[in-house]
DNA sequence: AGAATTTATGTCAGCTCCTGACAGATGACA
DNA sequence: TGTCATCTGTCAGGAGCTGACATAAATTCT
């Protein structure tokens, strides 16, 4: 009952694909939550899913994708209600209300992602390696962010600084909150999203101050 | 004439080591430039210092050190100037201290440093890999800035979020900095410190407004 | 429906990174 | 000089990842 515009029919290849894409993060998931991410081989999670490893890295990149593919649909997310936000809005503005869009979104859908994003975020905690991967998901996320910023305020990335420093900095306030909820271990979505707005009251009332000499 | 203190001698042993460890760095920092990152294979790097593979292996934890120690080295030197800083300083004009002192070692030093950092930046910005693994240091530098700062600040890390908060903008405008260099390609170190005094006037005129939600 | 075409998957062979275990070489120190 | 600690080399092997080619399956065409 799920009816996404613009898809006529799946068809029988795409779901299989779907199906086995889904079956290797959740197996992945799993193995990583019961062994650990290391200790955790690619044979054993294709053996589980009875695939070729070959198949596997068709599907990821290599070991880290597999773990984190689920992070990056929630970026895609925040991202595109992100420049469905009105134009006159000041960016910060902006920023924080596509945070809150993007969260009623999980909350709305199946329990199936919620449960995911926990496993993943228990993961990666959990996991120097994964935890750099999470890095280079924000970097990338970051210079998309800036990108759509640029656009909204209508200026060249080039030349103009600006839309660079108020999404990196945004992004290391939202970085700071994810932490902070990591390290009370604090994974519901309405822990997270209560956090996220505690710490942007804090950043609106200590960045300033510290930025202008304080 | 360098003098650390209660280093009596440093002994045939140790200096071996230390020039072992330099030649693995520059002959794989030159491997990187001229053949690329990837390219280079560690195989290649002990067979022109004439060492073990395994040997490598315990100078560095893996490829990527052996482009990045020096980065690492400078962030102590940071670390280190910014905790002799005057607590009386607000914390942002403190950091804008401990970066410009650095800046000041790394010209008086000799031109052998000053090399090896523009080396160092051009094969790392030239390569994802590495760049992510920056990204890595970046984070372990930041929780060891944090932990100074409050300090300074003399609070508790886990229950006051401000010297994380001011932190990581701190880094995040840097991070703006240095890559705004790296995109021009000015690896100069008077162009990297112009452009730090730049992006530093300009944060301090943006932050402020951006998060007081203008 | 059957043939033709596209696309996903499997198999295999191989490279590179990295590690553990053990043996040999070399500087440190009495 | 001889003993000891430490550095180094060699070997074997596991794990991640990739290219090339063949097979099987789904889609499309006739």
């Amino acid at each position: 009952m799920t009816e996404t515009s613009a898809v006529p029919a799946p068809g029988l290849r795409e779901r299989k694909k779907q199906r086995t894409r889904s079956a290797l993060i959740d197996t992945a998931l799993d193995l990583f939550l019961a062994k650990g991410y290391e200790a955790t081989t690619i044979d054993e999670i294709v053996a589980a899913v009875d695939v070729s490893q070959r198949t596997f890295f068709r599907y990821f990149a290599g070991k880290e994708e597999v773990a984190l593919s689920m992070m990056r649909e929630y970026d895609q997310r925040f991202l595109s209600v992100l420049a469905a936000r009105p134009a006159e809005e000041p960016p910060i503005a902006a920023l924080a209300a596509a945070i809150r869009g993007v969260f009623d979104e999980v909350r709305r859908s199946d329990d199936d992602h919620a449960s995911r994003f926990a496993k993943v975020r228990d993961v990666v905690e959990n996991n120097p390696a994964l935890a750099v991967a999470q890095l280079r998901y924000f970097n990338e996320l970051e210079q998309e962010l800036t990108s759509i910023l640029a656009r909204r305020m209508n200026v060249d990335l080039a030349t103009d600084l600006r839309p660079t420093l108020i999404g990196a900095t945004f992004l290391a306030v939202m970085r700071v909150a994810f932490e902070s909820c990591a390290h009370e271990s604090r994974f519901q979505t309405d822990e997270v999203t209560a956090r996220i707005g505690e710490v942007f009251a804090l950043a609106s009332e200590t960045l300033p101050r510290a930025w202008s000499g304080d």
